[in-house]
DNA sequence: CATCCGGCTGAATGTTTGTTTAGAGTTTTA
DNA sequence: TAAAACTCTAAACAAACATTCAGCCGGATG
């Protein structure tokens, strides 16, 4: 299990921080500002730190903003990864826990999807924004297809695997959109459960009825509400953190950016970082940290939707029966 | 059925045409150059002007940019208004009719996509923008939760419509965003299938079977290739122009910005105008102008409806008393 | 025909902003 | 400890840009 920050020297890992307190700046200031007002004053602004020292960090503005798309990519990518990875094999799983990534709180704020859109708008002219952000669209969809072309070979059903995960794909952006124009009037569940319906209704072994789905989904519930990562990420911070590594905690916290003290308390299981500070702890040891934390939450989606599947397979089947007595199979 | 231009003066249209001419412009320069590196020297070049013009015909940048937003909403809002009010009372044929219009060639351009979500982006942060673009998507919304309202209760289904209708709403607006991250690969019947699939998994008995949506749709083509909209144009204008009213060929020309000779070879079918100019048409005029020249096309997908829904209500009614004699009626 | 007036332009203006540069303060290295 | 390297800042610079304005041109008006 390397880490990546063992190969930097401490010049190395400072100018990271740096690099990446002014791509979160930039972030913080285009969604005040917006992307079209954006200046270097207004990143200094944020940073803390005088306007010139963008230009020390990176080459010109341009630069930056390629930079904090990168960043934002990269996170994104990153997060659902490592959410399908968590959800084991079952392609049902897999979907879901991409509609969980998809509104998951560390990405899905009012100021990260406005920074969104703002690129994304952008990248119909800048080349460099489009090619990055059509490969990760790309990426995105072919995964969704894939589970989708699982699920429906398994479950011997006769829909388009295209026509679904493009649906599916489209009704996720879309609802990130109804976010970006009113984060007031939006809800998170009422989102997942739209997702839900439309899976509901193609698959409804998998996912229950549809008439089931219009029922607000008591499981599936917020990450964060759940208990016991905070032991988890504890225990995943103490075996990357053994004595005998070079790696120590004060090297951690300047990696990250935060005081030993603070990784110190993680360790204690006295505090817990913030959604934010989870994906650069992610970022900064290994992506399997992910799993080690949140998976037992996937896995517990994971579990209800076989218990889901059994009881609805069983009422198919009595189904199924009756109909097979008129002689008329079903078609 | 009264005609906004007879109120105005020569002047005044000669001023209404030049500001559409900028705004037409501003649209074309900001899918090229995009909204943050948009110049009043791009705007000019594409209106083949001189950079000072926008100051004169709008006080400040901004307002051409608000303008602009205004002239897009205003023909969105007109669009889909015809196209549910010529699908008649059918809240399925309205559904139906809704994405039709969201995929409409008038609106749906690589160029118009690329505006609109720079005008998202950008709403953010502006006030104005902000407002205007809520409205549009709460009346829009609104719109289809009524029809999915209807279509539940007159169906006997039992789903939530405001779960139909925002799922609907944030798939649509998927599309679009999926159209603006790549116009090649975008398929447009696929997108329309995708929303046709959606609502035939929960409304089958009016939209087909799910299994069914995923054959192309051969019915519902595009509304450009039906022949006759021609001739129907020639006669909406010519009611309109009866010799009678104040209004002539000329008059209407110069109202629209096109030459009195373009007008004459509508109304001789001899030739007709983009779907552009038709929306200037139906500004110019009213909007009753497209009921009349599109009505028919929806009147025929309203057809195509009753002929289905009676063919599924059969097979339904079979399989339900095939339960029946089971005695366990359906839930 | 002379006059007037609105539409439009080219040049000028003042502001904003990205970038450069010289150098001060601090840390690291020899 | 001295020198070198690094980080960061303040000021200067140059380019881009929205906006203003004086005045030209062409058609309408008397």
């Amino acid at each position: 299990m390397p880490s990546p920050i063992e190969n930097l020297t401490k010049i190395e890992v400072s100018r990271e921080n740096r690099r990446r307190q002014l791509i979160e700046a930039t972030v913080r200031a285009i969604a005040s500002q917006g992307y079209a007002r954006l200046t270097l004053t207004d990143v200094a602004r944020e940073a803390g730190l005088s306007p010139a020292i963008v230009n020390f960090y990176f080459k010109s503005k341009d630069q930056l903003l390629v930079a904090t798309l990168e960043h934002l990519g990269a996170e994104y990518d990153a997060l659902w990864h490592a959410a399908v990875s968590a959800a084991g094999g079952s392609p049902a799983a897999a979907l879901e826990a991409m509609i969980e990534a998809d509104f998951h709180p560390q990405l899905f704020t009012p100021e990260k999807v406005k920074v969104w859109f703002a690129f994304w708008a952008e990248a119909q002219i800048q080349p460099a924004y489009r090619d990055l952000v059509s490969r990760l669209e790309a990426g995105y969809y072919k995964e969704t297809h894939e589970h989708c072309a699982r699920l429906i070979e398994q479950g011997g059903y006769r829909v388009d695997p295209a026509a679904v995960a493009y649906g599916l794909n489209a009704m996720v952006d879309g609802l990130w959109f109804d976010y970006l124009i009113d984060p007031e009037a939006f809800e998170v569940d009422m989102a997942k459960r739209s997702c839900r319906l439309f899976l509901a209704s193609l698959f409804p072994r998998e996912f229950g009825r549809a008439d089931a789905a219009i029922v607000p989904a008591e499981e599936a519930g917020d990450v964060r509400s759940h208990t016991g990562h905070r032991a988890r990420l504890a225990a995943a911070l103490k075996r990357r953190l053994h004595p005998n590594t070079p790696m120590q905690p004060r090297d951690l916290a300047a990696a990250i950016g935060v005081t030993a003290e603070t990784v110190r308390n993680w360790l204690a299981e006295s505090s817990e970082p913030s959604s934010g500070m989870m994906g650069r702890l992610a970022g900064a040891l290994d992506a399997q940290l992910w799993i080690e934390v949140y998976g037992p939450v996937y896995q517990g989606l994971r579990e209800r939707f076989e218990a889901r599947l059994a009881a609805t397979r069983e009422a198919e089947t009595q189904e199924r029966a009756a109909l097979d007595v008129l002689g008329r199979p079903r078609s």
